[in-house]
RNA sequence: GGGGGCUUAGUUCAGCGGGAGAACGCCUGCCUUGCACGCAGGAGAUCAGCGGUUCGAAUCCGCUAGCCUCCA
């Protein structure tokens, strides 16, 4: 029987027997920016593929860590995964059909031992050379099905390389069948088990239903490395073999550790919680692995989500929801152990998971301390809405929990059962439905313009100069203006396509070099450079004299003062990479960076805010490194020269064999396609003005360079050297100075309110003798000097206390408005006088508004001249009340 | 990139247009220890910040910041 260890190996050595480079699996992190993780063996090779690249070999051989995040909800079953292993073996315009299948049969019989009675077949209705060649090996014609979803991709929109594809498949046994009696592959039950998929990439979509056949056809195979195991080994799941059994084992352990009470049941619910768990374990391991942090979007977000299921239903295993106590005591952490078990068999084929082990557990126990906290603060607020619900939750409801405090949908059910509450799941899914379309429809138009495919005919059409001058002869070679190619352009704004260009394009963080093309009756300011899609530079200009031709010269100057400036920021921004890493620790990976003149804005992952003391250490290592005037070097190498150099890369890894690393001094070495100085003496000065969070794990410097940084320093000690001088205090003192006003500010506004409350017991007095009876009612209507609300308040109170019953007006006379309050007492309450009432006429005789409660209310009167004529209006107010 | 929510005393939170509150913690005094001792009193708050609406804003509306969450 094989292990899986035996498996990869065993492939890999086959295929390199038949000549293929064996090149190691790519991060689970792709450089394409709108793909979230690599999900298959053939991405890496992608731009080989289409020739944008040269291969590296034109056979190839890879085991490859995969990703696929979009089918997470049937992760249960015996064969689906998050996270597993493809091996694969590719052909870059060299070999086709008939080896690639010849080879796939001879492994699978020869080296894998499979019974060739059992192995199925599916190919393309169309594809007669694939079938064929099945034929001449010897699978009888009754083994072979004939599939029309044996097409890659099955996309309609699909613009690029596609073709039939082939699969091979076990057949397990009947009795995992459906029982019909025209089960083969292509049913849905389990019996026959698609082990291995063979593609021909032979034709090129441009648009949907239009191929044109491609020049290099190819082959790209992908065979799962846990499916096949399970094969091998007998099982007829992917969890019971060598590769799940320990995870599987420890989160036994981990459920009877919370729960003494546990028992390994084989319930299907019980077994599905376990896949789920032991799934989603090694899907986070190995994101944690490469530096990807749970978070609130992108990758991040994945990470998270898998996370959180794994610990909801860890937390489910072991009855900690049920028991009902949790709300009391809290949940027990479950994942960290099952993690670690998840690096310690891994380890050996990746040493990342090794190697990064303290970091994965601490954001996995992070992690789900947070998830704990949101579980726990919803508990409450779920009971609460619970109580007040009668029948059924209604979806509004259901999706608030998910959406606003992130608690699961499973949970929710949970809770509303205990009650005998139904949940209305479809109304869920409607809003869920809803929120999906608003996020799509926010990006949707981003990517429109790239897909319209003007630019494809130029990529590396453009040689670039820029690292050794900012000024080059060049050709124009197209015009672009709204989408659409031009011959000239005498006015306006464009995309400029030139073969030889001295401009750097916004990439990497860095933004685009600006400057001017001109001839001798022409000239064009270049706002900006930009890469419509990889490869392509394109230059925004604008027309200020003559025209522009396609095939007209033009010398091309880029800004060389702001490039300069420009280079500042970005050798700073390697700096601060390795200052921080320094002072904060490793886990200080870049997330985003922006370059701009003397002026950088950096994103990193970071758990804290860094104290006041960290940044200032970050700070003073950089200028240090200024002042130490370290050499800037940039050397052209291949990636594996790179990688065992130590470079950080950290833009994703560059397709391709060449890539440029940058190094400073002796200490920083990163994958780098940006322009630098050429010794870190240039920077000149360094300050960081801002530092704050981005998002959870998430935070941002922003920072200067150059001129502009010391201008900040100069504008900062202006204005410091201002307020010491309002002050009249030394600048070192200040600090002290404005601690000591604030108290005094507080101190006095204090001594203020007390004089106003013993004022206001003086004037009660006063105001008793000038109480008058209106009817039956004890009235005090009178205007007092200003108070501010709190001691009116207090005198009104005072004075009804003394009166026992009665109602009183004040107005303080202020110069510009007044404030009114009015007080009635409880025995005049119940007859039905409303100091609200009272008041909101009062206040409107003198231009003002007002209310309040029967007993108390307040108004605010704006024209003080009308006072005395409102105030005389609660006498008549009263009067026709009684 | 697009939504939803939160920010009030040292801590956890309530209040959601008309007097800033509770519990725990802290301080003072009393009672004497029975298991978060009890009782009485007290200190402690720019209601995140800035603008706006209103006679009046912790409360409504904008913006900013920090945090939590969902979607892409």
């Amino acid at each position: 029987m094989m292990t899986s260890e035996q498996i990869r190996k065993s492939f890999l050595d086959f295929f390199a027997a038949r000549d293929h480079k064996v090149t190691a699996g790519t991060s689970l992190i792709p450089e394409d920016p709108t793909t979230l993780f690599t999900s298959a063996g053939v991405q890496q090779f992608v731009p080989a593929f289409r020739g944008d690249v040269p291969a590296p070999a034109p056979r190839l051989a890879t085991c490859q860590k995969c990703l696929r995040a979009d089918d997470i909800d049937e992760v249960g079953d015996a064969w689906h995964e998050t996270f597993f292993e493809m091996l694969g073996n590719f052909s870059i315009g060299d070999y086709f059909k008939k080896e690639a299948i010849e080879w796939a049969w001879e492994y699978s019989v020869k080296e894998l031992d499979l019974p060739t009675e059992r192995i199925w077949i599916s190919v393309h209705p169309e594809d007669d050379e694939a079938y064929s060649t099945w034929r001449k090996i010897g699978v009888p014609e009754d083994k072979i099905v004939k599939l029309e979803d044996n097409w890659w991709p099955l996309s309609d929109t699909w613009v690029g390389s596609c073709g039939p594809d082939s699969e091979l498949y076990l057949d397990i046994g009947e009795e995992f069948g459906c029982g019909r009696a025209d089960c083969r592959p292509g049913c849905s039950c389990d019996r026959f088990n698609e082990y291995w998929n063979l593609v021909f990439p032979q034709f090129f979509q441009e648009a949907p239903g239009k191929r044109r056949p491609l020049e290099n056809p190819g082959v790209d195979t992908g065979l799962g490395l846990e499916r096949l195991a399970a094969l091998l080994q007998g099982k007829n799941n992917i969890f019971e073999t060598d590769i799940f059994q320990p995870i599987v084992e420890a989160i036994h352990k981990r459920a009877k550790e919370l729960n003494p009470d546990y028992k390994i049941a084989h319930s299907t619910s019980n077994l599905t919680v376990i896949r789920i768990i032991a799934d989603h374990s090694r899907a986070v391991a190995f994101s944690l692995a490469e530096g990807v942090l749970p978070s609130n979007e992108g990758r991040g977000y994945v990470v998270r989500k898998l996370l959180r299921r794994a610990s909801y239903f860890g937390w489910k295993l072991c009855g900690a929801l049920s028991a009902g106590d949790a709300r009391q005591d809290g949940l027990q952490q479950f994942l960290t152990p099952v993690v670690k078990t998840v690096c310690a068999t891994m380890e050996s084929a990746y040493h990342e998971l090794g190697t990064n082990l303290k970091f994965i557990q601490d954001n996995v126990a992070a992690e789900e301390e947070r998830f704990e906290a949101a579980v726990l603060s919803g508990f409450p607020l779920l009971e609460k809405t619970v109580r007040e619900c009668q029948g059924r939750l209604p979806g509004e409801t259901l999706f608030k929990f998910y959406d606003t405090y992130g608690i699961p949908l499973d949970l929710t059910r949970e809770i509303a059962a205990e009650s005998g509450l139904e949940v209305d799941e479809e109304g869920f899914e409607a809003e869920l439905h809803k929120q999906r379309a608003r996020s799509r429809a926010a990006v949707g138009e981003k990517f429109a313009a790239q897909r319209s495919g003007v630019y494809q005919e130029f990529i590396g059409a453009t040689k670039f100069v820029g690292y050794e001058k900012t000024q080059a002869e060049a050709k124009v070679l197209s015009i672009i203006q709204d989408g659409e190619k031009k011959q000239n352009l005498a006015s306006g704004e464009a995309e400029i396509i030139l073969d030889h260009t001295p401009f750097y394009a916004e990439a990497g963080g860095q933004v685009g070099d600006t400057g001017t093309l001109e001839s001798a009756d022409t000239s064009c300011e270049v706002l900006d450079t930009t890469l419509p899609i990889a490869g392509v530079i394109a230059h925004h200009v604008r027309v200020k004299k003559g025209s522009l031709k396609v095939g007209g010269a033009v010398q091309a100057s880029a800004n060389s003062q702001r490039r300069q400036a420009i280079a500042r920021a970005h050798t700073a921004t390697h700096l601060l990479h390795f200052a921080l890493r320094e002072t904060l620790g490793e886990h200080s990976l870049q997330s985003g960076s922006l370059v701009d003149a003397d002026y950088l804005r950096f994103d990193f992952s970071h758990f804290e805010r860094p104290s006041t003391e960290q940044l200032g250490r970050i700070a003073s290592e950089v200028n240090r490194l200024i002042l130490e005037n370290r050499s800037v070097e940039a050397v052209l190498t291949d990636q594996q020269t790179a990688r065992s150099m130590g470079a950080m890369a950290l833009f994703g890894e560059k397709y391709g064999e060449e890539v440029r690393v940058l190094l400073i001094g002796d200490f920083s070495k990163e994958l780098c396609g940006g322009t630098h100085l050429r010794s870190t003496g240039e920077v000149g000065s360094f300050v960081i003005t801002s530092e704050g969070s981005i998002g959870a794990g998430l935070r941002r410097i922003e920072a200067l360079t150059g001129l502009r940084a010391m201008e900040k320093m100069r504008e900062d000690s202006r204005r410091l050297a201002a307020v010491a001088k309002l002050l009249r205090t030394p600048e070192e003192d200040i600090v002290r100075k404005i601690e000591d006003l604030l108290n005094e500010l507080k101190q006095t506004q204090r001594k203020m309110a007390s004089a106003q409350h013993k004022q206001a017991r003086g004037l009660a007095d006063d105001l008793l003798a000038s109480m008058e009876k209106v009817g039956e009612i004890p009235v005090i209507a009178s205007r007092v000097p200003p108070l501010n609300q709190d001691a009116l308040r207090s005198l009104a109170d005072s004075l009804i206390d003394r009166l026992g019953s009665g109602v009183v007006v004040l107005a303080s006379e202020g110069e510009k408005r007044s404030s009114m309050v009015a007080k009635v007492s409880p025995d005049l309450v119940k007859k039905g006088f409303h100091a609200g009432k009272i008041i909101g006429e009062v206040a409107k005789a003198a231009g003002g508004g007002g209310g309040g409660r029967p007993d108390f209310a307040q108004a605010g009167i704006k024209d003080v001249s009308r006072l005395d004529e409102a105030l005389a209006q609660v006498r008549i107010l009263l009067t026709e009340q009684q």
